[in-house]
DNA sequence: AAGTGGTCTAGACCACCCA
DNA sequence: GGGTGGTCTAGACCACTTC
């Protein structure tokens, strides 16, 4: 080993890990601008490519967000909370409100786009409802909106012969929501599964979600169970995980 | 406009469509080989920076690995089920299969590192434990890994107030865990809240959860509460998104 | 030893944002 | 219009894996 040996870092990582105690330390606050690729250029004496790949490092750790023609930013995060369990309570889907509508603080979720379709079930939605493969279900799409911007996909899948005829099927259910209207089918649910996942979103859940690099996704695949463990309805949401926080409460 | 015209594309992510295609088609399953940058700068005529570029979209997304002096693979996910209330789990609700049926199971966490400290506390620590800023708190931290890959951190908060002296401060806790002493101290845990995020990893994060490129991690903070609603233990969890998927079962 | 991905340079042109 | 980030080139050397 020579004198100059010890553990040799990428001039990038450097430059990144200078810039990341910066913002730490409170340097630069939510929303400031980062120094550009030719203010690092010129302090660090690197070429363009590795100024770049700098702030790519920071960008891909979702804590800084650049925009074309502008600059960097450091990014700011004001999560909602998601209650899971009590959000379900009877009592609220039956006063005739749509669960959604329970959501949270002073900041109201706004659907924004809505679709309704009936196709024949994919494999693994058709396992999870119990039903024939290639079965018809009724797939309903959202898509809610938080002060403009997108934070949620939701698509639900229900056995079309269970729901056919009834508000489920239209555009615009009207008063009560998916599990109101269940209710009134006999089928009302009484048990609910949650898994919840995370990932990397793909490029059509980036861009209908409105994300910047470095943001990954919570999946939330709930599973609404009625009486005698009959499943009624799949839910596959997709979250923007710099607008979430989930919350679960539960007895030992 | 010239014959070419069309929606104007990076040469870069044009690649990386196309070697996305080929994956979701199959035509390399999970653990194989992609064609490297040599192939790719050959076959679609660009520079190395080029190429390079269409397989870190693909690296960033989490759908592929890169091993130094080896090759880019696509990464293959067999995620671990962790049962948010287990009382509920199993057979009840097992009309319908979990959306992730098949795997799983029978694979064993093992405890890597454990560490047991005694400190003043944070003060969002203190906040949840109800407790004074810079009263002193236990705090223990464990690694979990599964099959020699490490896929858990777990930092634990207790009230140093409330367990000194007891098994819990020492590493070896001996029999039965965090929870049964608790109980012996006349603190048992009745109730317990969730709160459940994910977002890029720190570097510290990456590293000791041997995380690659374009893998997020899923956050859970648990606090436990004995009878009458008190905060008796706050658990940080770090977790591996690739290996975790998190299922809450709760009655309406 | 040959091939691979990782780092880095010194240029270039473009589209976009803001003053 | 001047500055910004986004794309792209054609080279180079290195550390590493694989054989």
């Amino acid at each position: 080993m020579t004198t100059s040996g010890g553990t040799r870092q990428p001039k990038y990582q450097r430059i990144a890990d200078a810039l990341r105690a910066a913002i730490r330390a409170g340097e630069y606050g939510p929303g400031a601008r980062l120094p550009g690729e030719n203010d690092l250029m010129a302090a660090h004496g690197v070429a363009r490519m590795t100024a770049r790949q700098a702030l790519g490092v920071l960008q891909s750790e979702g804590i800084v967000e650049s925009r074309k023609g502008a600059g960097v930013f450091v990014r700011s995060f004001r999560p909602l909370r998601r209650h899971g369990v009590q959000r379900l309570a009877g009592e609220r889907w039956g006063a005739g409100r749509s669960v959604w509508s329970a959501d949270i603080e002073d900041r109201t979720l706004v659907v924004d786009q809505v679709g309704v379709a009936e196709e024949p079930a994919q494999e693994r939605i058709a396992r999870v409802l119990d039903i024939a493969p290639d079965d018809a279900v009724c797939v309903r799409h959202r898509r809610y909106v938080l002060e403009g911007k997108p934070v949620l996909l939701a698509t639900s899948f229900l056995p079309a012969a269970l729901v056919a005829g009834s508000a489920i099927t239209r555009e615009d259910t009207g008063p009560g929501g998916i599990y109101a209207h269940l209710d009134e089918l006999g089928l009302k649910p009484v048990h609910f599964r949650e898994e919840v996942r995370s990932r990397m979103p793909s490029q059509d859940e980036a861009h209908r979600l409105s994300l910047s690099a470095g943001t990954p996704v919570m999946l939330i695949c709930r599973t609404a169970f009625a009486a005698e463990g009959r499943p009624v309805e799949v839910n596959e949401m997709v979250l923007d995980s710099a607008s979430y926080v989930l919350e679960y409460d539960f007895d030992a």
